[in-house]
DNA sequence: CAGTGGTCTAGACCACTGG
DNA sequence: CAGTGGTCTAGACCACTGC
């Protein structure tokens, strides 16, 4: 029972059956088999559908799990994950209010700035695995908190899995911007890498966050991956750390 | 065989029998009943001692691995991780070269610049779950990469469990700073959280980082905890960014 | 109640390490 | 070769959900 069940692909051909088990659940899940939010089968059904035993997709579905891409509920069953209906508004966000009391502080407010179709700059391009020249969107806006102005963001995003997006659908919608991707566009991020520096804004970025130009900002890149680690989407946001920080655990 | 093994603490009594187990060891590792870098018994050896199957302990040291404690190698055993002998030479430290390259990059060159024992602020005390006016060290160092003063870091240290660390000391060990209070000291960092902000250096702090005051630095206060969650290091960092960046993973 | 994920077991075999 | 962790199975039972 040990022989590949992906032997017919390009797949390295030798690796524990769990693991060719979970690249077929996440194809079926790249694939839009079950879509954000919905349950995929039980474990009973996928070990039928597979021929292997249950604690063999169980091992594949804890390592899914594990990475965020799907969410078990016991009783219930395991459904894919998704950047709407979850208790933490924005996942990839890690800008926290000094009193670390992110309940009473409320939701965001948010202005869409500026949203306009481009060609792509050689940075851009590189980051998005596009060519220089290709059509990116990118957006502008600004996070307010009480009234308060505190992220500046600017973000591209390739203009071919986003045809159609504009500061309109924006504006309208509600909820995080990454559930919109998933439902409107069918784009879900998965992944994430920031680099972050210390910078000084520059008179237009200084005036939208209502600072003066030698308060130091945080600079936070963010390449945002979906399925597979196709790149999907750059962002820069500038915060302000005078009353937030941003936190993060090492493990 | 599911009557809970620690009727008689005070454990709540009823958790999974793997996450009991996994408690025991725990218990063992802050005990030092095994050493950083050595091996604990094997699989078969524990799951004897705690009568219980062989796929119940591995579950328990699967979650101890999980979380960095304890780090398995095939055909081998498992090993108390340790901050020495561990191929990332840093591995609390996110600050990475713009290029990427951190090979050619080079070990940091290390520069004590202050040792002294003194009472604790209250803020610090706070954070270390001390006493305000409880005995603390303070340690002020410079790390350079090629010559360049790179990084500028203050810490406290509690009194009590670092008795007897000097400059001298400090200066003579090779390695990580962390690698040396496990050998030395005996306390193992496990577990830390950063609060990252962007901030401007005051004079001595420019001097020591040899940039200008205008330059914004990255503030990283980090708390770095031992077994059980106990605070037992205290570290602010300034950070340049201008030839470096904080680099963070968001799953 | 039936169906789901969660735990536990016992035993078989594989893959890797070192003497 | 024996000993280690790693995989896989089959089956039992538990805990939680919702009808």
């Amino acid at each position: 029972m040990n022989t590949p069940l992906l032997a017919d692909t390009a797949t390295p051909s030798f690796s524990p059956l769990y693991q060719q088990i979970k690249t077929l659940i996440l194809q079926s899940l790249q694939a839009g088999e079950w879509k954000p939010g919905e349950p995929i089968p039980s474990e009973m059904d996928l070990a039928a559908r597979f021929r292997v035993s249950q604690g063999t997709v169980r091992k594949a579905i804890d390592e899914l799990a594990a990475e965020n891409l799907v969410v078990r509920r016991q009783g219930k069953g395991t459904f894919v994950a998704t950047h709407a209906e979850q208790h933490v508004q924005y996942r990839f966000l890690k800008l926290v209010p000094d009193s670390g009391d992110t309940a009473t502080e409320g939701p965001a407010e948010r202005t869409i700035v500026d949203c306009r179709r481009l060609r792509a700059s050689a940075d851009v391009a590189r980051a998005l695995a596009l060519r220089s020249g290709d059509a990116v969107l990118q957006v502008r806006r600004v996070l307010a908190y009480r009234g308060v102005p505190t992220i500046l963001e600017d973000l591209w995003l390739p203009g071919l899995p986003f045809k159609g997006l504009t500061a309109e659908r924006l504006r309208a919608s509600r909820g995080p911007m990454y559930a919109m991707f998933e439902t409107e566009f069918g784009v879900r991020m998965v992944r994430a890498e920031e680099k972050i520096r210390a910078v000084l804004p520059d008179t237009e970025q200084a005036a939208l966050l209502a600072v003066d130009a030698a308060t130091p900002l945080l600079s936070v890149e963010r390449l945002a991956h979906t399925y597979h680690d196709t790149p999907m989407e750059l962002r820069r946001g500038l915060y302000r750390t005078d009353t937030h920080h941003y936190r993060n655990e090492l493990g």
